[in-house]
DNA sequence: CTGAAAGCGCTTACAG
DNA sequence: CTGAAAGCGCTTACAG
């Protein structure tokens, strides 16, 4: 190669540029606002639109020149791909769904936020779904709104992660789904477990070492798994000193306030009331809370009160709750990670498993 | 016409009838769960493209009789027109956007429920967009987030619906938008006012009849316009009996619990303390209690709080909270109907200002 | 009341 | 490493 066939292929590529510079500067006065599709670029930059595809796709068979070239002109004209369009050739929209049917609204919100965090530096964005499983059309209804927009893939949160048919409905439309619950329920790659027994041993544990006994279980809804997890590591903290949960103390609860507030006297109407009592979730927690006050006692001198969950309303009530963690931010943000197949960053990987908070509605038992 | 001529339509019109059954079945054995699209129901159907097209847009220029015949032919396949092919014509993806900064979880999930309750029978979904006007480039975001998506248009909530700039922003990309915020700050079509000054004149009246004459007020931070119309309001409703509100009765907070906690020794502290304060919202009410507890008072005997929202906390608190309801689920509903230029129902218009309900925290001031 | 052609902004084969 | 053609599933002119 001569030293002239070099000369000529730099003048050749600034050519290129200052050309396109031109070509630019003329499309922004002529665009009046009207925003750069792949077609002003292709013709800018002097390429064909398959190639700027491939940069927006980041395929690798792109020249470097080319690319840092192209990516230059995208980014003076601001120029961001319609994801209607790329949607319409992939079989999907450029959107993730988040599917709950939780009512608690920090719980929703916090799990938006995560799946936001993650999903702010690509091109998707968060479509919110709430549903009731207790309407007849749900799955149907839950199967047209993934279709009509043909998502990308969904969140599930509990309690509606733990149902089958809606899981088997995913499975058979082939939409990508992550399901967010205390046990591991179907697939592994579709599962994101919470862990709950781990927490509500831990609960046992903390009232056991502070010399409670006779201890009872305020539950959610029997059929919510969640639940079942957390009155299991209830009793497997029990029995891991010989003690036993005893039927009688357990009062059915639906993880509301009101339910929380209607145990109190289920419990002390017991020939040998509990002396301390763990509530499957903070929202029960604090009706109870609320119900010993009206009817005279109080945490932790009456009887110790342990919630689950940690939310704001466990440091709101008083006396604050003791209860558990559960780092529902983190869940979801592992939760988009893995329904975008991207790598789980190293910080998240430790969170596991939910925590005991110690507060100031557990203390030892009255003699 | 004769007789004959008559036969001979209805005969046609069987046959095509028949026709169309008979190709509906075909395709659905062929088809193997590939979702139908207008150009398998115009094939079916026997029309053009054009017509099919007519008929999901609604259009008046479609014969009745094929407009049943194809409607039958859709719901027979559960055929749904793919919106990300609409959006590519139209200007706009089929697609709502909820953008809010409030940290109340249970403002942002019941603005959501709110606006889902009017997007379902739609083809409209709800994308959510937290966003902090703090950020520098808070502005860029929320345009690109709206131009990338295309969104149809966007519904702002306090306090990011205060935000000039934002406004004038969606104004020069002419993206539809909603700005609900406690008083009217632009053009009406884009407004929709909460009437927060009527709710606290509410509250001001209220401690007035019980015979409070000191009252403070715990202020959100004082740029947010919500806070000032609160402010406004006491104002109004103390100067209908001659009272004024002393400035060394106003404490600055920032709507979190955190600052109606610290709130307490800053009112007692005063020579004279108030005998009851008007919290500018509930979860700072609810902090107000716990600092009353924390420094041995309580209310209502040495202090009345008085909060503002009506959300879950005011009633999970101890005493339940005297508060101003705001209909937030109904302003949300509204806000999605104005944005889909949608009649209003009947039973929305009332919903247009704030109301008090009286529960625990209030009383007579103790002489 | 109905339809054939061209186009929205991209991508997928296919070709070189 | 790059490109011309056809297509994704719809709609907008235009024509009749």
């Amino acid at each position: 190669m001569t030293e002239g066939n070099i000369d000529k292929r730099l003048g050749d590529k600034n050519n290129r540029l200052s050309e396109a510079v031109r070509l630019a500067k003329l499309w922004k006065e002529q665009s009046k606002g009207r925003k750069a599709t792949i077609n002003d670029i292709a013709k800018i930059a002097g390429v064909s639109k398959k190639t700027i595809s491939r940069i927006i796709n980041d395929s690798p068979s792109v020249s470097e020149t080319t690319r840092s070239a192209v990516k230059e002109i995208m980014n003076d004209l601001g120029y961001i791909p319609n994801p209607q369009a790329r949607g319409l050739n992939f079989s999907h929209a450029f959107l993730i769904g988040l599917i709950y049917d939780n009512p608690n609204p920090q719980y929703v919100v916090t799990s938006q936020e995560g799946m936001l965090d993650v999903l702010k530096p690509t091109e998707y964005e968060l479509l919110v779904h709430p549903c009731d499983r207790a309407a007849p059309d749900f799955i149907e209804k839950i199967r047209d709104f993934i279709q009509r927009q043909r998502l990308y893939g969904v969140v599930l949160t509990p309690s509606v992660s733990e149902d089958e048919a809606l899981a088997a409905m995913l499975q058979d439309i082939e939409c990508r789904h992550i399901r967010i619950a205390s046990v591991e329920l179907g697939k592994p790659e579709h599962m994101l477990v919470t862990h709950d027994a781990v927490g509500a041993q831990q609960a046992a544990r903390h009232l056991i070492e502070l010399g409670h006994k006779t201890i009872g279980y305020l539950s959610g809804r029997p059929s919510f798994r969640s639940s079942q997890e957390r009155q299991r590591g209830l009793e497997a903290g029990l029995a891991a000193v010989n003690l036993s949960l005893d039927p009688h103390y357990i009062v059915e609860g639906d993880y509301k306030f009101e339910s929380g507030l209607s145990a109190v006297e289920k419990f002390f109407d017991l020939p040998v009331p509990p002396t301390a009592v763990f509530c499957a979730n903070d929202q029960m927690a604090a009706g109870f809370l609320q119900g010993l006050r009206l009817s005279g006692r109080q945490a932790p001198d009456d009887i110790s009160v342990v919630g689950y969950d940690d939310f704001r309303v466990a440091q709101n009530v008083w006396p604050r709750l003791t209860t558990i963690h559960t780092p529902t931010l983190e869940f979801a943000r592992i939760a988009a990670y893995r329904l975008l197949e991207k790598p789980i960053p190293e910080n998240l990987q430790d969170y596991k498993a939910p925590w005991l908070v110690v507060r100031d509605s557990t203390g030892a038992p009255r003699i």
